[in-house]
DNA sequence: CGTCCACAGGAATGACGGGCGG
DNA sequence: CCGCCCGTCATTCCTGTGGACG
């Protein structure tokens, strides 16, 4: 028998997912355990759109895994049925801002949703701006514009975008435009201008993060579904919602780690999914994620953490930033590639620090000057291998 | 108690590449 | 399509700093 023939054997075979999708990161559930009063609220914010009139803007902060897409596609999904019932015109439009990035994208995305087409390139933006409104007058409706990860937008291009949009009721007599913003990071009050906020802040609203109870009802809830009955071994939940609170109570983590959990336990034919399933989703999800920065990383970024990492295994002590550099540049010199200033290192050691991938701390020590101090966040293993992954430092690598 | 270490990190400036408006 | 402008990355030059040491 192939060893192909083996895993689809053991696929096949497996009693442990009953419908995978269901913890999923884009899956929608009937039920949201522990946001009945924000998907209330929500909900009754939008409600007047029911009856013509156009509702307040609304802006969801949140910290990822709270909630905020899921109560906000929930809500929008109810509002639109009982629009059908009540024969009222609501048009919700979702947008991603991270795969959108562009305000021309962004816009091309609204177009496509009212049924207006607009080619992806070649037309200025403002023609597709004026194509919109005029799609939207025909439309005659209450249009809900809902932007996620508003964050990505605005700090790359700025609020012009939404500027227009909060203003464009101006031009509209048939339609309304009313919109939901959300966002991740809770500074993004600070690109914005100020009237803007005023506007587009009409109504806020916080989704705090779940504790490792509520995640756990969270699970719960899905894994009836998702799982066969007794595929989960005792604690398999409570692990992953306790791994998943330390993070800031993330949801998407948890069902992460459940999902993955439960993928090693098929893959390998297990009857059941394991805390020893767990720990490995644990591991593998953190290599994905350092994979994914270290990989786009540019190389002298790369040199840096290399550079961190020989000294961890060569010394006790912590490093410091002078000797990450006096390392990064012999590495530079083995390599034949012109190393940069200490004054650059410097501020790549503080972008490590806030990719999360080191700690950086600074420390006086008197006569011995003032430096910082930097600990390595990640498993070694898997810097590692992902540094490895660089051709010309795998030579490196290998001589120590 | 002053010095002075070993950097931190701000400001100004330049090279480069990519997107946007005309 | 082209030139322009803007953001990013990097350098240069610089001032600032907490506390161990003499």
């Amino acid at each position: 028998m192939s060893v192909l023939e083996d895993i689809f054997i053991k696929i096949m075979g497996s009693k442990i997912f009953k419908n995978r999708d269901l913890l999923k990161p884009d899956y929608i559930p009937e039920k949201l355990p522990h946001r009945e009063r924000e998907i209330i609220k929500l909900g009754s914010l939008l409600a007047p759109a029911l009856k013509g009139d156009r509702p307040n803007n609304v802006f969801i902060y949140g910290l990822t895994g709270t909630g905020k897409t899921a109560v906000t596609k929930y809500v929008a999904k109810k509002l639109e049925e009982s629009a059908k019932k009540f024969n009222a015109k609501v048009k919700f439009s979702y947008v991603n801002c991270r795969q959108n990035d562009t305000p021309y994208r962004v816009l091309v995305e609204l177009c496509e949703s009212i049924g207006v087409k607009v080619p992806f390139t070649g037309i200025p933006t403002a023609e597709v701006w004026r194509r919109f409104i005029k799609g939207l007058e025909v439309l005659s409706a209450q249009m809900i514009v809902i932007l996620d990860e508003l964050d990505c937008l605005v700090k790359k291009h700025g609020d012009d975008i939404l500027y227009r949009l909060t203003r464009a009721n101006e031009n509209l007599r048939e339609s309304q435009i009313s919109l939901i913003g959300i966002t991740n990071d809770l500074r993004l009050n600070d690109f914005l201008d100020p009237r803007i906020k005023s506007s587009l802040g009409e109504v806020e609203m916080v989704f705090p993060p779940y504790n490792a109870v509520q995640l756990e009802d969270i699970l719960l809830e899905r894994a009836k579904k998702a799982f066969y009955k007794e595929a989960l071994d005792e604690g398999v939940i409570s692990l992953c919602s306790a791994l998943a609170a330390r993070e800031h109570g993330d949801a998407r983590k948890a069902l992460d780690l459940l999902r993955v959990a439960g993928e090693l336990a098929e893959q390998e034919g297990a009857e059941k999914v394991t805390l020893n399933h767990v720990w490995r989703a644990r591991d593998e999800l953190e290599k994905d994620k350092v994979s994914e920065i270290v990989r786009t990383m540019p190389l002298h970024g790369k040199l840096i953490l290399l550079s961190i990492l020989k000294l961890k295994k060569r010394r006790e002590k912590l490093p410091t930033s002078g000797k990450i550099y006096s390392t990064y540049k012999s590495l530079c010199y083995a390599l034949d590639i012109a190393p940069l200033t200490s004054r650059r290192i410097s501020d790549i050691i503080n972008e490590l620090d806030m990719l999360g991938l080191i700690t950086a701390r600074i420390v006086n020590r008197g006569r011995y000057g003032r430096t910082k101090v930097v600990k390595l966040n990640v498993q070694h293993k898997f810097l590692e291998d992902i540094v490895a992954e660089e051709p010309r430092l795998k030579e490196v690598l290998r001589k120590r």
